[in-house]
DNA sequence: ATGGTAGCTCGGCTA
């Protein structure tokens, strides 16, 4: 099962990019964030005509996530637990059915800039009720996986000039540090675990040609737990996509799992 | 220190 995760940037602006890497690279299931839509205008046509289903979690002009699946999906959630006046559209889960069951969680992490101030605060706040949520999981038998934008450079090696991001919220110690936390809760990072290659990205900013350069960060994470790891046969990020007209400034990162 | 780009929406926020 090819399971991948996109930050779209805006479903209106990237609708003919998104169709064409889904006939290319074929997911089975696609987690999309930044979809930046209220759900009753995503374009949900186009998509269901190259075999998927969609669900989407969207609000008016900022956020929201989708989970497109070509296997059924059963007991959609939509929202991160623990904060019942959180209205921020970053979070949606889905058990997919296929010859094993796998819950997939597809999340947009709060960027958390400027340092110090609310946004950032939310941010970890947000991190705490994830690793709640990741605790709880953990505790039901069935494997799962959580994918999206983490807005987190994990390690110095995940961005072509550390220094450049080192007072940013994305890299600031607090927030490395809870990612930390989530993977020593027994989750693993599925690009560090199966993908040697150095400075590979997923991010580069529109500005100052920074793809062109290389200057990027790599913040969409896979993080699978033990039993979904088990499974693990590959990770891989598709940087050709933000050559492309009109890109994403995210690309999409899959992995493939034994099931 | 500023501005550089993009999306959504049509001024200003978010990234």
């Amino acid at each position: 099962m090819k399971i991948a995760s996109f930050n779209i940037n805006g479903i209106k602006a990237r609708l003919p990019a998104l169709l064409d890497w889904l006939s290319e690279a074929q997911p089975d299931v696609a987690v999309l964030q930044e979809i930046k839509s209220v759900d009753e205008a995503f374009p949900r046509e186009p998509i269901e005509d190259l075999g998927y289903i969609v669900e989407t979690h969207g609000q008016k002009s900022f956020n929201g996530v989708a989970i497109l699946s070509k296997l059924p999906l059963e007991d959609i959630q939509r929202g991160l637990p623990g904060d019942e006046t959180d209205e921020q559209a970053r979070w949606i889960e889905a058990t997919v059915v296929g010859k094993q069951a796998i819950r997939i969680c597809g999340l947009y992490l709060p960027n958390g800039n400027p340092v110090p101030g609310p946004k950032y605060d939310y941010k970890l706040a947000w991190m705490d009720r994830q690793i709640a949520h990741a605790k709880n999981m953990l505790r039901q038998d069935m494997p799962f996986l959580m994918a999206g934008d983490y807005n987190i450079i994990p390690q110095p090696e995940d961005c072509a000039n550390p220094a450049a991001w080192a007072d940013d919220a994305l890299y600031r110690l607090e927030s490395r540090t809870k990612f930390r936390e989530l993977c020593a809760l027994g989750l693993t990072d599925a690009f560090r675990a199966r993908n040697a290659a150095p400075e590979q990205y997923t991010f580069w900013d529109y500005q100052a040609g920074a793809y062109n350069r290389n200057d990027g960060i790599r913040i969409d994470h896979f993080l699978l737990s033990p039993q979904a790891a088990d499974l693990l046969t590959d990770c891989q990020v598709d940087a050709h996509v933000r050559g492309r007209e009109k890109p994403s400034d995210h690309v999409p990162i899959w992995v493939e799992l034994d099931i």
